[in-house]
DNA sequence: CGTCATTTTGATAGCACTCAACGAAGGTGG
DNA sequence: CCACCTTCGTTGAGTGCTATCAAAATGACG
């Protein structure tokens, strides 16, 4: 339920990553030929380009030339409503691939901290997946993936604030390397547009959490899990 | 919010349904070659099953050996949770590709109503797609479809009642011909699961937007669009 | 140290859920 | 053809969870 404009500035390009680096390719059926799908992406690749939090990287309703390749920082895909309310569908991490659609991007796609973009070609993306199979093999599969989290997190429609906490943090802490501190990266604001929540309600079930020993907070944004939500939402 | 048990009965398999007339393959990028892509699956079909109304077809958690094409009828992937609540992700008119995934399903597979299904094995569809660009490009063309259609759903997450009934409704209406009559042919249960509502409340619902002259009910599970609701809609 | 953005906490209101009962539709058997 | 039963949908009353509004507390940063 966000309501503030948002700073378009863009900011200059900045070479020097290798994308072999960030691609992991950790997709079932993707890995036989790793390396060509490496050399393929690379030849395709612009920038990185840097974005500031908050920046806009591409717009709903744009054409979708571009697809966008996670360097570091975080992106977020979203939709606003006509009320000002903002649904956030997604968050991707470095590595991650963001933006992908047919023809026309259904959802903006903004930076969600500060961010390093590369930009990858979709005509020529999809040209070379044609040759090349493990190319096409690559795209599915990221698809394949990326669907099934959004089936995921579209399961939490009905459910309460402590699930859809819950099932968020246990998501991040997946996706970020199990770590028994997780750093939230985004603002509480992103995470209750994506949860479906309000600030106020994000915090309180937080609090609650801390209350009932599932996470401690060690420092700010900064969340232990601790065991017993693992436990405890291993059988939802 | 369901708690029953489901019907398991399987039923006799029945021949004589020709691929052809039932896959659209109105994507962009895949009717290039849509002949071959018809041949492709034709090949590799098996079926098509009949299924009774809340027959399961695949559990959550199975091997993802095989992906449904329906021919008739409805079908629905969802999820249970430990209470006993359902979320039912997504609705598979005829012509949809229903249970794509990676190794496992991620979600049950069932019948909303009575459905004919035809069975596609993944591996071998795959297998073609690594030879046969034009299937390659059709998979991922239909992902990226269900992909787009996941991604609007989850954004009703933070959106009241009225909203994603009139969400559902306009997107049903949408892929069923957008006839003005427009049928329901799933349970009230069922929209409810998918809308994260309950049957009271998606009633009440209902009644409300004929009060409001939004809709118009002709028959029993049958409802006019009337073009305020467009209009309603269209600026969300 | 002051300013601004972000997060937390409190009081109140509202929308959707729960529980309950009624009504309508479809199928079965007498 | 009708009585009966089961499933499904509607309506009402009351509760509860989350949103809203407001203000204080904390952190970031120059």
């Amino acid at each position: 339920m966000t309501k503030k404009s948002v700073d378009m500035r863009l900011h200059g390009t900045q070479n020097g990553m290798d994308i072999c680096s960030v691609v992991p390719l950790d997709y079932p059926g993707a890995f036989e030929d790793e390396e060509m799908v490496k050399r393929a992406l690379s030849a395709l690749r612009r920038g990185p380009i840097r974005f500031h939090r908050n920046n806009v990287i591409a717009c709903e309703g744009d054409a979708a030339d571009y697809i966008f390749l996670v360097v570091s920082g975080i992106v977020r895909t979203c939709r606003m409503f006509q009320n000002g309310a903002r649904s956030i569908v997604a968050f991707y991490l470095p590595g991650d691939l963001a933006g992908w659609a047919d023809a026309k991007h259904s959802l903006s796609v903004e930076a969600a901290t500060d961010a390093m973009v590369l930009f990858l070609k979709r005509s020529a993306l999809l040209s070379v997946a044609t040759r090349e199979s493990p190319v096409a093999s690559f795209l599915l599969a990221a698809t394949t993936n990326e669907l099934r989290r959004t089936q995921e997190h579209a399961s939490l429609i009905n459910r309460n604030a402590k699930s859809r906490v819950t099932s968020f943090l246990i998501d991040l802490w997946n996706r970020s390397g199990k770590t028994r501190d997780l750093h939230l990266p985004m603002s509480h604001q992103d995470i209750a547009d994506h949860l479906g929540l309000t600030i106020e309600t994000l915090s309180r079930t937080l609090t609650r959490m801390e209350r009932s020993e599932l996470i401690t907070r060690t420092s700010h944004r900064t969340i232990a899990i601790r065991d017993r939500l693992l436990i405890a939402d291993s059988m939802n």
